[in-house]
DNA sequence: TCGATGAAGTAACGCTGTTACGTAACTGCG
DNA sequence: CGCAGTTACGTAACAGCGTTACTTCATCGA
């Protein structure tokens, strides 16, 4: 009926229709049909190029954390190691927000929506991670954190991090303090548990603050 | 067809078949039809009695924030109020990994697989969280955490405890760690992070695992 | 120029939540 | 006891969902 679309990048063309999609009306506006519809095309489309919808969404959660490890690894090594794990906390939660309904989506158990999610999908975080891996062994040489395995302390920070960011996206935050507030407050209490003396992570927090990247 | 079925608590019958069946098939296995042949029943009995779908998931996760509630109040307060606190996050995390299902759909921004909550119903945390502030109040007297809001304090902890749920049910911890070692590790540093000593929070950790209830 | 290959469209299947309609049962009044 | 009134339930249908045979057609290589 409608022209022929000669489009071999319909697969990015897909997706990028996807991620509107799910950015603008939710993972319930997410269907095969609407999406077809959006890009001018078929809903056979969908399972010629991914093979089905949960493919798809797998392809965006792929992409989901590629683009948070893209965040996360443009924050550079400064001689406060304990900055720049904060840092990355800004930018951890900087690119959540940014892509609020990817996050969910990403962590979600998004199984719950029909979506499945496989095994290997979410571990994505191992590599995601090692730029808190490498700023927390820093700060630990520099005498800031206890002595301990860095992936084990990033690892609690990661979900403690997850914890905050999974909550004020789901809008369960109780009221007296916004998510800015527990925000730096975990950010703090993290520091401190980790080891720094509490001074110290005040400074350190004032230096990270100052280098919160404006957008993405 | 059916001989009539007289049962006033058709409603409670249903949220305890559709409880059952979110925990046996996952929340994808919870719908009108297959939950209304469970009980006997046909599709209307849930619009009769909850307007819907989304309402009796709602009704879902009320009990199910009364139950986590109900699960930290046996909680008693001791003399070691650090322990007392991390016996409520293993009273919360044994509450999770109990209903692993339902904790999904309470926190899972279900609004995902198309159930919908409304705003109030995200503030069941306020109270469920009591408990916690409480304990957390009296390890500040005791001089255990620095001086602070209890409220802010109980719910960063919270937040962390979350986050380690959310991922250890997602499946998304990283190798080495179990969900175990996370979570004791998470515990220590949320205590050292709120102003305890290492050494004193070591002593209330072992205090605090003894303490686990075996079963709900 | 012609056959082969692969992708896209059509239409259908079974499933979902939801609702209009009819019916049957319980309730309360006389 | 008998008769409305109200409520609850079953039936059947609608729209929309993911998915999949089957068909059609554009493109490429010989």
């Amino acid at each position: 009926m409608s022209p022929r679309r000669i489009d071999p990048k319909l697969a990015t063309t897909l997706l990028e229709a996807a991620a509107r999609l799910l950015a603008e009306e939710g993972a319930a506006g997410l269907t095969t049909r609407r999406l077809a519809a959006a890009v001018g095309t078929s809903t056979t489309a969908v399972y010629t190029h991914f093979g089905g919808m949960d493919n798809l969404v797998r392809a965006m959660v792929h992409e989901g954390f590629a683009r948070l490890h893209r965040r996360m690894s443009i924050v550079r090594a400064t001689p406060d190691a304990v900055a720049d794990v904060m840092a990355l906390g800004y930018a951890y939660r900087a690119n959540s927000l940014d892509h609020p309904q990817l996050y969910q989506v990403m962590f979600g158990s998004a199984a719950l929506g029909g979506f499945a999610l496989a095994e290997g999908d979410r571990q994505h975080g191992k590599y995601t991670l090692q730029p808190l891996v490498d700023a927390v062994a820093r700060a630990t040489e520099q005498g800031r954190f206890r002595t301990g395995d860095p992936l084990l302390v990033a690892q609690n920070m990661w979900i403690a991090l997850h914890g905050l960011v999974s909550l004020e996206l789901g809008g369960y935050l109780i009221d007296p303090y916004d998510a800015d507030v527990c925000f730096e407050a975990q950010l703090r209490s993290l520091m401190v548990g980790a080891g720094d003396g509490y001074e110290a992570t005040a400074a350190s927090l004032a230096r990270a603050r100052r280098r919160r990247s404006p957008r993405t």
